[in-house]
DNA sequence: TTCTTATTTAAATAATTGCTTAAATACTTA
DNA sequence: TAAGTATTTAAGCAATTATTTAAATAAGAA
């Protein structure tokens, strides 16, 4: 796969990162996957919503997004799938609300700064 | 563009979550770049393996993440486009590191824990 | 100058994403 | 039961993404 082979190429310290990221593979995989999830305007949006409000149904995220209703619950879909949201059912009403949020905590921090993200 | 006319919507909660999205619209466009930067499995590994080496060169980066250096090249290069690193060239060959690493700081914490991202 | 090395750029392509529209569920009410 | 409401599901499509291969830069060494 390798091509390079420059004289300076530290081997150990190349090990040593395959070795890392060996270990942690599975944590990669899984924080890649949610990233992914909050890495969408909408889904932002939705995540940091329901932080706020606690829970919401598609019927007004539908209406604080602007965008039409299936488009808001494929997202729903997306982010129940991903196991970081849990919902209830009340009737023909769907709540929605946050299951897992440790990983995106530091994300609603920023968002919920006065500032600009790029103080931080 | 509403569909749904629930009596049980709380018109004055809805109207405070779209003034919030609004207010804080440029932070949220913002934030959504650097997560879909972040939110790729190998840029990912780049970031973390710049915040722990400091600084790495694309033929070191192609060979601990086993894959094509164009292919590296081209995530170096959405990376600095994002504006998340910056590079220095002595010679034929350029290296890496990290130049603004706030926002991902909390991600590296999660990868450098020796637990499960579960568990956090 | 020519050859090699490190890297980028570009074109092509396969895979994924997010939205739209339309149809299907499922619950509620008349 | 029939009609209406909240939501999901599915098919289609345009846009984006990540990779591959090949060609182009650019610097150093012979």
């Amino acid at each position: 796969m390798n091509t390079c082979s420059r004289i300076f190429a530290d081997e150990a310290q190349i090990n040593n990162c395959k070795e890392t990221l060996q270990a942690k593979q599975a944590v990669f995989t899984e924080l890649t996957q949610i990233l992914s999830l909050a890495a969408n305007e909408a889904r932002l949006k939705i995540l940091f919503l329901l932080h706020l409000e606690n829970e919401l149904c598609p019927c007004d995220l539908s209406d604080i997004l602007g965008m039409t209703i299936p488009a808001v619950s494929q997202h729903l879909r997306k982010l129940k799938d991903g196991g970081i949201i849990k919902f209830r059912k009340t009737g023909q009403t769907i709540f929605y609300s946050l299951k897992d949020a440790a990983v995106l905590l530091p994300l609603f921090n920023l968002l919920q700064k006065p500032l600009t993200i790029e103080s931080v």
